[in-house]
DNA sequence: TACATTAGTCAACTATGGTTTACTAAAAAT
DNA sequence: ATTTTTAGTAAACCATAGTTGACTAATGTA
């Protein structure tokens, strides 16, 4: 394999160039939401914790999980997203020993803010690609999501 | 924002779904290429390594430098991944200090491997989309890339 | 020629994002 | 009522991926 044929196969491999961008865009997202809460402790492990938090609160072990982590690691993190008024606690009316996790959706570091945050990116993709290639976009690579999380093997 | 919305809003953010499969594929990515080099230490960190190595040889130096990290990291990474014998190396005929990175190209775990791995994964999105469709949708991933790499803030 | 810079390496340290072990308290099962 | 399981937490530990500092040897420059 020469050097041409090399750099031909990297660029046209649909796997790497979404591998790619996936990492270009988580970037900027952190960035920008760590702006938007003006909270430069927000890592990314915060962030990753935000896609298994239902609005209407989920216990800490349910966060686990579904994340696939054990709830120790969920505990410490909701704990100083709760610091950063990202979170709140909430006892479980249900079940006296959970506690249930909720955004916060007053105050200055609402979970919208973080929302403005990542369709800022979305935006800018809108204005490069306009508003019928982006729906489209979308529509695609939700088909990607899908087959990735469907396939089990292969 | 109600729940519906929230979750309206997270699978309508193209943003936020091409992070996910960025990750979904870079998982299944990691496991094809230990498998392909039938080498279970090969680490994430290793992979991320490749794009920096030309087939003309690159020095140790020269893919920190791409790479934006220490030539000290690079140096461990680089000594692995021969003791792995996927790269190789060579002293630089010009500069006696240096040393040139390659990639193995004949031997068990060769990069022609790699591709073959990462490639099943590109056949797998192929099996699905139809040639037509993965076609246009790698161009407009690229785009993407570009923008993302071109733009500098926002 | 002497001095500064660069390539590479080693070892010690650091940040991140976890896990495992051990514990308390509440709930569920027998 | 006793036992077992579950929710949550704290502390110690671990793997990964990097940094910084100190060093050697080769190169480039005044």
């Amino acid at each position: 394999m020469k050097k041409s044929d090399f750099e031909k196969q990297k660029g046209a491999s649909l796997s790497h160039q979404l591998i790619k961008v996936g990492r270009l865009i988580n970037e900027r997202g952190l960035a920008a939401a760590r702006n938007a809460f003006h909270i430069p402790e927000l890592k990314q492990s915060h962030l990753d914790l935000f896609p298994y938090i239902d609005f209407e609160g989920t216990s800490v072990s349910e966060v686990a999980k579904r994340k696939g982590v054990s709830k120790q690691s969920v505990s410490k993190l909701v704990q100083e997203m709760v610091h950063m008024k990202i979170l709140f606690l909430k006892k479980d009316p249900e079940d006296s020993r959970s506690k249930l996790v909720f955004f916060k959706t007053s105050g200055p570091f609402t979970i919208q803010k973080g929302f403005e945050a990542l369709m800022s990116i979305d935006r800018l993709l809108i204005d490069h690609l306009g508003e019928k290639s982006y729906t489209s976009a979308l529509k695609k690579v939700s088909d990607f999501v899908e087959i990735f999380q469907s396939e089990n093997q292969n």
